[in-house]
RNA sequence: GCCCCGUUAGUCUAGUCAGGUCAAGAAUGCGGCCCUUUCGAGGCCGUGGCACGGGUUCAAAUCCCGUACGGGGCACCA
């Protein structure tokens, strides 16, 4: 047999080895089983401290916890993170709340960290009993002296009595008098295990209990015991807590109380923009940006204003997953994966930048119906032409005398004259067949009913380490008639323009924000 | 300074725990073609990467050591 028939009889016999295997299209990128997870067990927690408004960063924390809760179909809780009462208001308890709704997160259960003060006062309390925790009477300075020097403080013999009484006496003393401090080990590596603050005198009313309590629990404190009491299985969080995890779970042993699996990722960061309450929150301060909802921010108040989706936000999420390496994303993903999300349900219209005039000598008047998307049946809009029209500067600057051209989706025009800013033209021949259609140059329009337009198009906030002072631009034009039945909110393309959200109506026209191309 | 963590194409990620099937697979970007009365979407093709240096091994993106770079922590913030 010859090779050549002998490959014609193992084609017969196996036929599959011959045909390439379809290449296997991947579907979106999904986020890995989470580990140790039971269906009907997993109970996650989103945890925000309600001191600011929430941006993507908190979006894909938020993303994570609530997808592998509704994964596993076990339960979410939010969380308020508010034990410091200098640094919560009030205002950001409900905006967190309108975020996540806004974001297609959902909750299971709600509670304030602020609501269980007696239930951590309990738990100091038996800590001090257990001579695992003194009050310590030095000023912070001097705290953070000794620990750097892996040195006890007098403080840390006090006797279990004297504690009980010293706790006592905290109740009612100055701020920065005394502080509860857990007996760690203060020649760990780990420098959060030397003795680290429980609790703190902060004579500051809160947002909730008002003056109810004065002595506060910080965050480690706080932390260990709820992710134990609330039953949360499941922690996923980004990795500034990495160093706590030992102390957490060291005083949860102490406590008898059980470990979460933690599983941690690094931040993520969106290129030129601020990924950071603490560098967000001076741009608003001093002007630099219009407030919290400012297009040109990642915050989720500024991605909804700019025109990016929740689902938007949740593919970012897993196409990042949870990294252990420091992504900073470029724009361009976003926007990619947006534009997939909206270019289906986007209704399209037409809008001219810097328009120029174009007058057609011998059109006739009439109205047209054009679709409101070219693949999808979302209906139609109507157009009044009459002999006016206007063209972008853009194309108006690129047409010659003597050129045939094609308004879009309406007539064949033959260019007579040109002026600086006008053009003059007559309408030809209505029966261009489709191949010579495809020849020719086509020109978005807008006839002469029409409404201004002003498109805000944000830019990069930062470029290296510095604030690019021209982040911000504005493009006025004209747009077709029906954009003014449109809503603030909604989500539109201006064909062979970009997609647009409708921030602003009123008597002036319509204001936009140019959402991406 | 000390202690943790990380480093795969311009960006992002799969693969690393259990070394060979990885001369590395997606996404995004960029280039080209097709389609389209949009410069959008969609389809096809292409481009481009294992931080560096040693070691272990028949075999290293994968294990070990070191270096560089990046991030985090060392609060009476979270």
């Amino acid at each position: 047999m010859s090779n050549k028939e002998l490959e014609n009889k193992l084609e017969e016999v196996y036929p599959e080895y011959f045909y390439q295997k379809p290449k296997e299209k991947e579907g979106p990128k999904k986020l890995p089983p989470l580990q140790g997870a039971e269906i009907g067990k997993v109970v996650t927690r989103l945890p925000p401290e309600p001191n600011g408004y929430p941006h993507i960063g908190h979006g894909m924390s938020f993303y994570f916890n609530y997808y592998y809760a509704r994964k596993y179909d076990g339960k979410v809780i939010l969380r308020f993170d508010d034990t410091n009462p200098k640094k919560e208001k009030l205002e950001y308890y409900d905006a967190i709340k309108q975020d996540l709704k806004w974001l297609k997160i959902d909750w299971d259960e709600e509670k304030n960290m602020s609501d269980d003060m007696d239930l951590y006062y309990k738990y100091a309390s038996d800590l001090i009993d257990m001579g695992k925790a003194y009050i310590c009477s030095c000023d912070s300075e001097n705290v953070s002296k000794l620990r750097y020097e892996s040195k006890d403080c007098l403080c840390a013999s006090n006797s279990v009595k004297d504690n009980i009484s010293l706790w006592k006496d905290m109740e009612s003393a100055e701020e920065g008098r005394y502080s509860l401090r857990l007996k760690g080990d203060m020649s760990s590596k780990n420098t959060v295990m030397r003795d680290p603050t429980m609790l703190r005198i902060v004579d500051h009313p809160h947002p909730i209990q008002g003056d109810k309590y004065r002595i506060w629990p910080v965050y480690d404190f706080a932390c260990a015991i709820e992710d134990s009491v609330l039953g949360v299985t499941h922690v996923l969080r980004s990795n500034e807590f990495t160093l706590r995890i030992e102390l957490q779970n060291y005083i949860r042993d102490l406590l008898n109380l059980r470990n979460p699996k933690i599983i941690e990722y690094s931040r993520f960061s969106v290129k030129g923009a601020p990924t950071s309450k603490r560098l967000i929150r001076p741009l608003i301060e001093e002007k630099v940006v219009s407030g919290w909802d400012d297009p040109r921010l990642v915050t989720i108040r500024g991605l909804k204003r700019r025109g990016i989706t929740p689902e938007a936000i949740h593919m970012v999420a897993e196409e990042i997953g949870l990294s252990k390496s420091e992504p900073e994303i470029d724009w361009s993903l976003i926007e990619s994966l947006n534009r997939k999300i909206i270019d289906p349900s986007s209704n399209r219209y037409y809008f001219v930048s810097e328009p120029k005039i174009l007058d057609v000598i011998d059109a006739s008047y009439q109205t047209i119906n054009l679709k409101l998307h070219p693949e999808f049946d979302r209906g139609f809009r109507n157009i009044d032409i009459t002999g006016r029209f206007y063209i972008s500067y853009e194309d108006f600057k690129s047409i010659s005398k003597g050129q045939i051209l094609r308004l879009k989706d309406l007539y064949n025009i033959f260019v007579i004259h040109t002026e600086s800013n006008q053009i003059k033209a007559m309408h030809t021949d209505e029966q261009s067949s489709k191949d010579e259609l495809s020849k020719i140059k086509k020109i978005q329009w807008v006839s002469d009913k029409k409404i201004d337009v002003s498109i805000i198009v944000p830019g990069t906030l930062y470029e290296g380490d510095t604030i690019n002072p021209n982040s911000l631009s504005t493009i006025t034009g004209y747009g077709e008639l029906d954009i003014s039945k449109l809503n603030e909110g909604d989500i539109v393309q201006f064909e062979r323009f970009g997609f647009v959200r409708i921030d602003k109506i009123d008597s002036k026209g319509i204001t936009a924000i140019l959402t991406h191309k």
